[in-house]
DNA sequence: ATGAAAGCGCTAACAA
DNA sequence: TTGTTAGCGCTTTCAT
């Protein structure tokens, strides 16, 4: 290495012969330049290993091409196809991917987001549930419109918009349809009491599972006293504590409707050392579809939701038409995966 | 908003009431500003909302504390797992993480290395087994040269370094080592006819379970002829479809070693689908112990590499002592976790 | 077709 | 203590 540091265009310029501002029309290719001259800068910048300088660029040319994903967690499996599918939508495109997480922590988001200010991110995708309180509304009610007013967009998947009117779209699943459509599942197997486990109040994906449970309940003609939601919370350890917990207390149930797939995870795991078995005598279902769910033991009959998709979806509506874009709100469709955690209830129990 | 585009130092100075370099000191808070003219500032700041400029500053401070995880894939779990050690030792630093996918392209990973590079990156990792090809050595070769001369640095995280000579440091697990244990771990348990599933030729990480998996069958006095390899490679997909072949054509094993978890995963299903049990008539191991492991039918004995501590120890290590860190070689030490998926060969198959 | 020069937003001498 | 000035590396007028 002939000197410490990066090679400057100012280097490139002087091997190839010409002036820096030369080198930099050769380099870019937007201007016209003659091919000789052109082939005698890219061949200098290559003996030179030359690579431009992001920040040198960004810095005249008004930032660049950068989006950034914000997930709770990166080895939830949920979070992580999201995360990949906005990574591979952004680098198709050419763009730069960030990923960030915050672990739940609402400080740690901010932070960050705060970050992707300073980075000049010109998308910042914010990914899962949330409890929608008045600090919720207020934080993100701030990000759009610091985003906005530096022409950076604002995606929310999964989660809302705390006001129409704020300049962020909303990118997310049919949360309630797909709740309904699998306690439906459930009702049709001849299961009439079913516990949802996993709630969490005031979580907005988990909320909207909960209400389109209690509407396929309603819809099959039962009254209001027949759900039961037990709010543990979502992960493989609260959901298994919690059925642990609630297979000491009662029994007077016949299925479980998990939270999503890492809280089926630890339900089936209770389950099992409880020494009861799926399905023969509690049928489970669970939510998301993750990789590994045909893998459980039993696999696992599920929601289907195309996380990836998710992902890819936010990228591309957010840059496909920027002035239209604000305050949209799309719905992706989800679907049920049977597999096979779901039976007919014990002879003699069905109700 | 008052003007689109961003809010610079110089509006902030303004409604201060003071030059950009007093603004500039009271805001970065190292250079001694009166408690008074300190306070405008950060008020002047916040009332605007001001974030600074990342690539000004950078430009001037000589680059910024960003780290860069390349992996293959991020919903590997294996890999994710890793991706977040990374980020986590990262963010308690202060440091920004880029999350980078190559999906096995070396192409890819050039291209992001590059862009790194230009992003003035100062600790590149790249994560996960290679084949070491002579095309590896140049590519590596070349990344470490290019990121040392303008002061940044690379790790090598389960991969080899081509030449001890070159700025890169290692850290890795001691995958022969893990593999001669569960091997080993195999053979107590009275299995003497055992098939390495998922070897991957000059893949490095595979290699070397293989030659843990060959050492650990010669200590116990078994031929060469002993081993079996099937170089299916790792992922479900292929591991199933490997295991479904070998099922058809022989009996002739009573244990089957997965090259890793996933692979594990695929195996176990191919077993189900014939009808066979686990560990009743095959046993089972995997490597990695991925967060689902034990969610597999049966729980999965398998060799746990601790995929996050192995994501923080790269950037602890190398910013630890940057002087001495280059060609230093980490091994991080794994263990078994024994769950249900090894039982002794069914009666009379026993060799 | 190409060079000189200005300036992106910020920080760090250097003065005052 | 504070302001003035000179760049960091690059792109882009504006001349030539």
């Amino acid at each position: 290495m002939v000197s410490k540091g990066r090679v400057t265009i100012r280097e490139v310029a002087e091997r190839a012969g010409v002036s820096t501002a030369t080198a930099s029309r050769a380099l870019s290719g937007n201007h016209p330049v003659p091919a000789a001259t052109r082939a005698r800068v890219l061949r200098a910048a290559r003996d030179l290993d030359y690579v431009a300088n992001a920040h040198a660029r960004a810095l005249v040319g008004g930032g660049r091409k950068m989006a950034a994903v914000v997930v709770r967690q990166v080895t939830s499996p949920f979070y992580a196809q999201v995360a990949e599918g906005v990574e591979a939508e952004a680098a198709d495109r050419g763009w730069l991917c960030v990923v960030g997480a915050t672990g739940g922590d609402a400080q740690r988001e901010m932070d960050f987001v705060r970050l992707m200010r300073e980075e000049g991110a010109r998308l910042v995708i914010l990914v899962g549930g949330v409890v929608e309180d008045d600090a919720y509304r207020e934080r993100v009610a701030h990000y759009a419109h610091a985003l906005d007013s530096s022409g950076a967009r604002l995606v929310l998947c999964g989660r809302p918009a705390p006001d129409p009117e704020i300049p962020a779209l909303v990118v997310e699943f049919d949360n309630e349809a797909g709740a309904r459509a699998v306690t439906a599942h459930l009702l049709s197997a001849g299961h009439r009491r079913i516990v949802f486990l996993g709630g969490l109040p005031g979580n907005t994906a988990l909320d909207a599972r909960v209400a389109g449970y209690r509407a396929a309940l309603a819809e099959h003609g039962l009254p209001p006293e027949a759900a039961h939601v037990v709010d543990c919370g979502l992960g493989r350890a609260p959901g298994h504590r919690a059925m642990t917990e609630l297979l000491k207390r009662t029994r007077e149930f016949t299925a479980v409707f998990a939270g999503d797939d890492m809280v089926a995870a630890g339900v089936l795991r209770a389950i099992a050392e409880s020494g009861l078995s799926v399905p023969g005598d509690i049928s489970v279902v669970g939510y998301n579809d993750i990789p590994l769910a045909e893998d459980f033991n039993p696999p696992l009959t599920t929601v289907r939701t195309p996380a990836e998709e998710l992902g890819r979806a936010a990228v591309r509506i957010a840059l496909r038409d920027p002035e239209h874009a604000a305050g949209a709100h799309h719905l992706l469709g989800t679907h049920i995966v049977v597999r096979d955690s779901v039976g007919a209830p014990p002879p003699g129990r069905a109700l």
